[in-house]
DNA sequence: CCTTGTTGTTATCGACTGATAACTTCGTCT
DNA sequence: AGACGAAGTTATCAGTCGATAACAACAAGG
């Protein structure tokens, strides 16, 4: 239990993170500022301090996971520079289903200018990362793309990560996969 | 303009349509029930009897273009039962945003049991009707699925379809697709 | 023509939810 | 010590939103 004080800074790391989590789970629109706060331990009004509104800490998560996800690649291509390197850091990250499917719920909230506007921005550099990080064709960093959103609308249905619903066709692409 | 009365099963049709379009928009918990209402004509407690509840006609929704899906892909194998003629049919599909988006909407969705379960069924229907059709192998079933994913996200952030986002990487994906 | 069942509406509730304001508590520096 | 700034809370509002209930209008059969 956290009981001393923390600077602003370190208890918006906190707020941000229990923030991936919640909006990882129900989404933007399903997600209640409230529930962040319950889960990071503050005030529900005092979330709303330190990032001025919901959209603005959704925002905040999307551009955190999206950091994530690059930084996995840069450290994977550090000791292999090819796809299938990059494919298994984001296999590691799927046991985190949380974040890969905050981008997820990023995208179906396209519709929201701003996070439109952002979600494609980041999507578009993970893209371009894949590409340079590997010297691929774009035929094959596609092909790695696509694999990736089948990944995450798979973690978004719980049938990988942890607790998985046992399903039998996600076994069956599973094995396909690998 | 529909001015005559119809029986409960046509403005259901109706209804439902509607939710189509509103649900892609926005999402299932973004979605008002009132917009459906509006877009369909009616008042929104007509909606709510007509379906009972918002997560009913959600799922309504999800079963409708699930099937429509489906039948897309039994037309599209009847003329060459290959991949590459379900993916054209995709494609076709594709300008109807909303169609496609509903179905990510669902999977977004999945943290409620109802939609998840409902869901996970229709998505496994998907693919494994995609691989009695052609006969496909299960890896080349398992591409088709990851690209009809990413097909899918680039279309709920609408850099497919009607008045596309101009997205520098979105052409080269497309290309790199055909 | 009038009764009856179905279609549809208006009125309204009750719970929720993001955000604001005002207040309090803690740490730190002199 | 005490005062000042930053951290965090409680109280509360104003607007939403799904759902219920009660009523109204229309069509068809007798």
């Amino acid at each position: 239990m956290t009981k001393t004080r923390l600077t602003a800074a370190e208890r918006s790391e906190e707020v941000l993170q229990a923030a991936v989590v919640a909006f990882g789970a129900n989404g933007y629109a399903g997600t209640k500022t409230d529930e962040i706060a319950r889960l990071a331990g503050v005030s529900q009004p005092y979330v709303i301090r330190l990032f001025g509104t919901k959209q603005q800490l959704f925002l905040a998560a999307v551009h955190r996971v999206s950091d994530r996800i690059e930084d996995e690649f840069r450290r994977a291509a550090e000791r292999e520079a090819t796809l299938a390197s990059l494919g298994e850091s984001y296999n590691e990250l799927i046991p985190e289903r949380e974040l890969l499917v905050v981008l997820l719920h990023g995208f179906a909230a396209s519709a929201d200018p701003a996070i439109g506007e952002t979600v494609r921005a980041r999507f578009g550099d993970i893209h371009k990362l894949a590409g340079q990080l590997t010297g691929a064709t774009p035929e094959e960093v596609t092909q790695f793309m696509a694999t990736g959103m089948l990944l995450t609308v798979m973690a978004a249905m719980q049938v990988t990560g942890p607790n998985p619903v046992s399903c039998h066709w996600a076994t069956e692409l599973l094995t396909s996969l690998s």
